[in-house]
Order: C-alpha cells, then sequence, then structure tokens
RNA sequence: UGGCCCGUGGUGCAAUUGGUAGCACGUCUGACUCUGGAUCAGAAGGUUCUAGGUUCGAGCCCUAGCGGGCCAGCCA
C-alpha cells in the first residue's frame, strides 16, 4: 500500500474547473456564486450549495458572490435578505460587505431586451396566460405560433417601451424571446422575458411595472458579474440551452451553467413551499423551530456552523439524486460537540433517591471533570447530600443481567461521588416507584474503592436540595417517512408528520454549578452548548429566563444500551 | 408516440480518465473506560441495473433494454 501519494480525489466540478484552469478558458479565474430568492429562510440544502460555491472559490483562489435573485417582486422581501446575509455569517462565511442584487440590473436587462428585439430575436405577445399554454404544447406535441411573433421591430420596441411605461394592464402582454415553437425542450418554445406586474419591489419600489423571468435575467446576473462557474441544482438543467440561448445571441461574456443534485436528507422536507406551509399552518413553531431542516432551526437546535460545513464536505457532490441519512449530520455535530462542550449532569425524568446512612443535613463538595476530551476545561465541584435525584431509566425493579445500573441489592457508582447499593423500593398506591432507599459506601468517595471492587454501571445524579429545576425539549424527527414527499395515494405529506417530534419535561433537575457558571461558557455564536452526562448535547434555548431555564436537546449520545434494548 | 439527466456494498461518495473496486456513515465483534459516551483494533457486506458489443483487458467506450429523476408558471 503505497500511501505516500494520497490523491485528492476531486468531484465533477472540481474536474472541470481544473480542466478549464489547465486550459486557461478563462484567464486562470474562478468566480462563483449564491443567488437565493428572498422569499424565504435558507435550509440545509441551501448549505450545500454555499458551501461548494464558497469552498471553491476559496480553493481555487477565486471569488464569491452572495447575490439576491430578487426578480419577483410579489414574493420577496426585505426581512428575508436579512435572514438570509445573517445566517449565511452564521455559517462562517465572511462576506466583506459585498452583497449584491439582480434589481440592480434591471437597466442593464432592459437594454439587452432592446438588442434582442432590435435583432428581431424577442417579440410582444398579446396572449393570455392560458393561451400562452394552449401554444406551448405538450411534452409529446409540439407547440404552435402565437399570432403576435411576427411583429415588426419598430411595432415591438414601440409596444415593449410602453410596457414598461405602464400602459397596460397586469398579463395583457409579455416579451418572449422568438426560439423554436417545435422544440422538444419546452423552455425554448418562446419563453416569456417580461411580465407587466404593477407591483412594488422590495428595494427598486415602483420604478418598474415589468419584472424579468428567472431565465432571461439569471444568465445575465451571471454574465455581469463575470462569473465562471455558475452553479445550480439539476432542475435547471433543461433551462441550460436557453441560459446559453440568450448569452450567445448577445454576445456577452458567457458564463458556464454546471448542475449537481439538491440535498435530501430523511425524515424531513425541504422544498420551500412545504416549509413556508409547515410555518404558516403552526405544524411547527416557526423557522427556526429546532424541528425544522432550515439554517435557523439547526442553530436553534444546538449544531455548531462547523458541523454542517463537515456536513456538506462529507454528503459530497455528484448528479444523481439521493438522501443523505440523517446519521451522516448526527455523527458530524455529536463529533465537534464532543470535543468542545462542557459537561454537566442532569436529570430528566428523577427519581428521588434518599441516602439512609449519610447524615442529614451534610453536604459535600465533589470533584468533577468538565471535559475529558478537553483538559483545558477543567474542573468543577458538585453538591453531594442525603438526597438525591437519579434518572428514572437507570432503576429497573427487575433487572435483566445485562442491565448495568441500579436495582434491588445492586450497587452502582454516582458518577465523581460514591458508589450506593439500593436496599429498598418505595411504591404509591398505584404499584408505582415513587423512591430509592440506597446505603452509600463512604471509603468509595470520589468514585473509587479502595478494596479493588469494581461496579459494572455509573449513573448520573443531581442533588435534590441543589439541584435547578429547569425545561428540556427533547426533539424526533419531523416525519415518519423517510421521503414525505412520496405520499400513498390519497394521503397528503402533511399526514406523514410524526405527531412526537417534541417531547417537553417540565421537571428536570440540572446540576447547579452550571447554574452558577453558567455565563462562562462563550461560544461565539452565543449559544450555550452543553452535554448532560449520558443522555446527549443540549443548548440554552432562546425562551430560557433566570427562572425557567429552557434547553433544547441536539442529539442524543450513542447509546448501545438502547440498541441492546431494541434487539430483544 | 417527446427531450434531457442519472444507475458502483444498507446509505452517501471515490476509482490516477481503459489495467478486475476504495473511503465515510451505518452494521457486527473485541479492547479500554468513573459517560453503556469518547477512543482503539478488527470483521462482514459489491456478478459496478440487465443483455449484447468494441478491446489483450470495461465500473469507465458503443448499442438496446430496464429502473429512477426533471420539464407543459406571465415562479425561481
Amino acid at each position: 500500500m503505497a500511501e505516500t501519494t494520497e490523491k485528492p480525489s476531486l468531484n465533477f466540478i472540481e474536474q472541470i474547473i481544473e480542466k478549464d484552469l489547465a486550459s486557461d478558458k478563462w484567464g486562470g479565474r474562478v468566480q462563483t456564486r449564491f443567488p437565493p430568492e428572498p422569499n424565504g429562510y435558507l435550509h440545509i440544502g441551501h448549505a450545500k450549495s454555499i458551501c461548494l460555491n464558497f469552498g471553491l472559490a476559496q480553493k481555487y483562489n477565486g471569488s464569491f458572490n452572495l447575490r439576491f435573485d430578487d426578480t419577483n417582486p410579489i414574493k420577496e422581501e426585505d426581512e428575508y435578505v436579512e435572514a438570509i446575509e445573517n445566517d449565511i455569517r452564521w455559517l462562517g462565511y465572511d462576506l466583506d460587505g459585498k452583497v449584491l442584487f439582480a434589481s440592480d440590473y434591471f437597466e442593464q436587462f432592459y437594454d439587452h431586451a432592446i438588442t434582442l428585439i432590435k435583432k428581431g430575436l424577442a417579440y410582444v405577445c398579446d396572449l393570455s396566460s392560458e393561451e400562452t399554454r394552449e401554444y406551448r404544447g405538450t411534452l409529446t406535441a409540439p407547440g404552435k405560433d402565437s399570432p403576435y411573433r411576427n411583429r415588426t421591430v419598430e411595432e415591438n420596441l414601440d409596444l415593449f417601451e410602453r410596457m414598461r411605461a405602464g400602459e397596460f394592464p397586469d398579463g395583457s402582454k409579455t416579451l418572449r424571446a422568438k426560439i423554436d415553437m417545435a422544440s422538444p425542450n419546452l423552455n425554448m418554445r418562446d419563453p416569456v422575458m417580461y411580465r407587466i406586474l404593477h407591483a412594488h419591489h422590495h428595494r427598486s419600489g415602483d420604478k418598474w411595472c415589468i419584472y424579468p423571468m428567472y431565465d432571461w435575467a439569471h444568465g445575465l446576473e451571471d454574465s455581469i458579474e463575470n462569473v465562471t462557474h455558475s452553479i445550480c441544482t439539476l432542475e435547471f438543467e433543461n433551462h441550460r440551452p436557453l441560459y446559453d440561448w440568450f448569452l450567445d445571441q448577445l454576445g456577452v461574456f458567457h458564463s458556464q451553467q454546471i448542475e449537481f443534485a439538491r440535498l435530501n436528507l430523511g425524515y424531513t422536507v425541504m422544498s420551500k413551499r412545504k416549509l413556508l406551509e409547515l410555518v404558516r399552518d403552526k405544524h411547527v413553531r416557526g423557522w427556526d423551530d429546532p424541528r425544522m431542516p432550515t439554517i435557523r432551526g439547526f442553530k436553534r437546535r444546538g449544531y455548531t456552523p462547523s458541523s454542517i460545513r463537515t456536513f456538506c464536505e462529507r454528503i459530497g457532490v455528484a448528479r444523481m439524486n439521493s438522501r443523505i441519512d440523517i446519521a451522516v449530520l448526527e455523527n458530524c455535530i455529536r463529533e465537534d460537540l464532543n470535543k468542545r462542550a462542557p459537561r454537566v449532569m442532569c436529570v430528566l425524568d428523577p427519581l428521588k433517591v434518599v441516602i439512609e446512612n449519610y447524615p442529614e443535613g451534610q453536604t459535600e463538595e465533589m470533584d468533577a471533570v468538565n471535559n475529558p476530551e478537553d483538559e483545558s476545561a477543567g474542573s468543577r465541584k458538585i453538591p453531594f447530600s442525603r438526597e438525591l435525584y437519579i434518572e428514572r431509566s437507570d432503576f429497573m425493579e427487575d433487572a435483566p443481567k445485562k442491565f448495568f445500573r441500579l436495582a434491588p441489592g445492586r450497587e452502582v457508582r454516582l458518577r465523581y461521588a460514591y458508589f450506593v447499593t439500593c436496599t429498598d423500593v418505595i411504591k404509591n398506591d398505584a404499584g408505582e416507584v415513587i423512591e430509592l432507599r440506597c446505603t452509600y459506601d463512604p471509603a468509595t468517595r470520589g468514585g473509587d474503592s479502595p478494596d479493588g471492587r469494581k461496579v459494572r454501571g455509573t449513573i448520573h445524579w443531581v442533588s435534590a436540595h441543589h439541584a435547578a429545576d429547569i425545561e428540556v425539549r427533547l426533539y424526533d424527527r419531523l416525519f415518519n417517512e423517510e421521503n414525505p414527499d412520496k405520499t400513498p395515494e390519497g394521503k397528503s405529506w402533511l399526514d406523514a408528520m410524526n405527531p412526537e417530534s417534541l417531547t417537553t419535561k417540565a421537571n428536570c433537575k440540572l446540576e447547579s454549578s452550571w447554574i452558577e457558571a453558567a455565563n462562562a461558557v462563550s461560544w461565539p455564536d452565543g449559544i450555550n452548548r452543553v452535554q448532560f452526562e449520558r443522555t446527549g448535547y443540549f443548548c440554552v434555548d432562546q425562551d430560557s429566563s433566570d427562572d425557567k431555564p429552557v434547553f433544547n436537546r441536539t442529539v442524543t449520545l450513542r447509546d448501545s444500551w438502547a440498541k441492546i434494548q431494541s434487539k430483544s
């Protein structure tokens, strides 16, 4: 195995770029861009695109533009442009204050349209939208020419000017490219370039009442910005001939469009329309609901920017439609948080334990390591006393052999504290366990037995009188179907929603040391993340207040006991 | 009885562009462990969609078939 020359396997886009660099196609330049429409929040699929485009520019010493593709005033709002910028910055990409808008190019688009009209390659059409559809033909049948197709250049020029001037009502006229109504590619059947829309634009205001269509505008945006590699998703593949046609006819700088497969993640949806519907109809609490696959959702859930970047690199770039297993993302966040998150003990489902042979009213300070993966994180003191809480699931009355935790007569270690043995089980009238009686071995202080006695289990705990009451929100997949987009006959994708995607635990008990040190732990994005030992990674939610801290579970720890259980 | 694109272990991607397949995640073993975490070591798992063809040699090229995706907004 010769591993001296590790060849850096390139994805297909990198291969194209390196070939272009070798042939000096673009004079050594690499210019990419990310062109969101400001009509919604960014999701993890957009993160893939941002990482790709930004990463390529970085890798090849090129540059990257954030450009808002704001050509439809009806759907676009400033709220979204701010949100998108924030999300991109949070992801860790510095924009250098350079933010571009397609709407700034409207005048140039207009001039180019005039050029096309003069070349006899565009005409004003009076067909209604329904008529336009009828004339377009179908996938298998060719379309037919619009009766307005052969207007003279002079007439077209005049009409187009008057369209801009606002002489005609919405929908009454369009400017269309004159290409080929019989093309097997429907995009080439005289596509609409401009529609009349007397609408207020979030940036250009009321200056325009005609707005360019995507196909007409997009290539020009790329051309104006001298974009070399215009990377978009697969559904634009059929549009490439048109993209090329416009730029060719105009003879302007011709960027190369390259398509890749968009990201699909298991057990969630990624379309803007569906995400919007989830928010609008209150199936989730908002765009930043921790169950949402939006950037803000992941942020609020406790994901780190670097974990998302790692994820985007790990999933690769290709042209095959695929669906990524959510486990890959979870692995990325665990990997990051394992190294960075301070540990703390928190009991999610408290069961009271009384240490019968421990002096009443006594409290001891136990030493606890803050992060075994990071020595510099230091250690802390945690209070131990006679009355404690442990996790209800850490006790079993009839425990199987493989259960290494507490059970009648069994001894376990309370992490960083003592060995305890369960001596009695107290139940209520309904037969439910409400309290445990235990004895402790004073010789095991700190968690080791001088006689060399071993225990299989170590469980977490908190001192009852010292613990803070907190609320914890546990999240699960938003959908029960791996692919909610594929709904069975007569069902809606909403039927696939998981009714248990959010579980709120109102009476959790958190180690008091964390409350005291809370603000000492600072993460660059201001989100406070911790590991609750043995249960998972959590972060402080924005709903938190001093008297009622609220935590979100980012992701569980890998749990081999759960695996053993699910097998039986 | 349309056009374009895609088919490699369970999943996602590689394979020096024609020299008989590698990585990651997942799965399973074992070691270690004061988190049933982390870490470490190892294993299983692929007739590269099918059938032909070209070639000394095909995951890579050609043909046909099968399967999947996208397209009939005055959305992007």
